[in-house]
DNA sequence: ATATTGTAGACCGACGGTCAGTCTAGAATG
DNA sequence: CATTCTAGACTGACCGTCGGTCTACAATAT
């Protein structure tokens, strides 16, 4: 029989969660059994549902606690100052993924899990959490915008939601072009152009000035993929 | 052993295939067993398995399917007349939903089933197979738009894809509320609203005059819920 | 103080149950 | 007699349950 390790209710709770997140981005939701996660922990079958009353309650928990960390994140930095909508704005969503990515590599990796058929419920729930927690802010910008007059909309309660789907839409989109920029660099372009398109919808949408949401930092990402400026006149 | 019946392919295909569209929206996709489908049908699992490749396949199947007659009825009457931009893109809508609704018991059903955890991946595949297929006509109705000045937007080929999106994320929040209109008549105001919202989006995006777009019918709206036209001022 | 008994709660792993999908014998058909 | 089709037993992969164990520590007795 195995030993016998006893840790403390949060200790080992954690254990669990962080070995669960690790998996599930590594090889997706439906791929990972709960056996794979209990041999990662080194914790049998009924530890496992001592702590988790399911699989997907846990996928459920996971979601949450990214949501919460993403709002944190998020609060502090777009309400520590004193901005304007507009750079509040760009400031949200430079924050809003909530998973650090420290390189680009992760992001690949990232991307080639979670746009997956395999990760369709933890897509939905992490967009779920993150829209429930994330939706009053966005609002708050918004009508903060149309105060200042740089937005205009009638619909400023409305909005925050759409754009989260949106977002969510512009990710899928976005990351079956990531994927293939290494065997077809003119990829970038396209990706580029994509760019354009939503941010254009942006402006649309909140009726903000021409070229005044550059949520997607155009230098950021040429460094990103390495593309010196002078391409394509 | 049971009694062996012998029909010609197609036609057995074709029960399978009913069978499981039934129970898919009657069930949900997650909750209807392959059993339940051979159960329905009254064959073995040798001959479900014979005529597809797995579950999800026929899945696959159903939603091409729907994509097709969905496809082939809009394109006849989108574009039997000559019509402008703007009346095409209101026939477009009014025949998207592919699926023929009879009654609105039949539409709450669906509804009940279609925006559920369960049904993910169905959603997914059939929203998939939609852009698939409807994305081309879409996009010629909006080119259409622009070259008679009645719509304004540089990127006339990215935004039918969003359009969809919009559209999906539409279908999720009105379906939450048109279930609970029995109970909350109240509701029908938000779903107004909501409308509205929806509406002011669309041309925004599509660079349309204010109040041209009224896709989804206000007339037909209040008449399938059964109000007089004296409500709220 | 020290021994004994009791209890909560962390932990174990065999087992049950549910499904999707496979395999093979054999019936019908041409 | 070969091909096509069908039946349903079987497999394997999962998720989740359950009876029961072990340990730390509190309560009680000596």
């Amino acid at each position: 029989m195995a030993k016998r390790i006893i840790k403390e209710y949060e200790k080992r709770r954690n254990e669990i969660f962080d070995a669960a997140k690790t998996l599930f981005f590594k090889r997706g939701y439906e791929n990972t059994t709960v056996e794979t996660i209990i041999d990662s922990v080194g914790i049998s079958k009924g530890t496992f549902y001592y702590y988790f009353k399911s699989k997907e309650e846990l996928l459920d928990a996971l979601a949450h606690e990214s949501a919460k960390t993403a709002f944190e994140k998020i609060d502090s930095a777009v309400f520590g100052n004193r901005l304007n909508a507009l750079e509040r704005m760009r400031l949200y969503f430079q924050y809003s993924r909530s998973w650090k990515l420290d390189n680009r590599d992760m992001l690949k990796a990232l991307m080639k899990v979670l746009y997956t058929p395999s990760n369709l419920l933890l897509r939905e729930k992490f967009m779920e959490k993150q829209i429930e927690l994330l939706k009053p802010t966005l609002t708050r910008i918004i009508r903060q915008g149309i105060d200042e007059g740089l937005f205009h909309t009638p619909y400023p309660d409305d909005i925050a939601e759409i754009l989260f789907s949106l977002f969510g839409n512009a990710g899928t989109s976005f990351s079956s072009l990531v994927l293939t920029v290494d065997e077809h660099p003119e990829n970038i372009d396209v990706l580029l152009h994509k760019f354009k398109v939503y941010q254009d919808l942006f402006e649309r949408i909140l009726g903000a000035p021409e070229g005044s949401i550059e949520f997607v930092d155009r230098k950021y990402l040429k460094k990103y993929f390495f593309i010196n400026n002078t391409r394509r006149r």
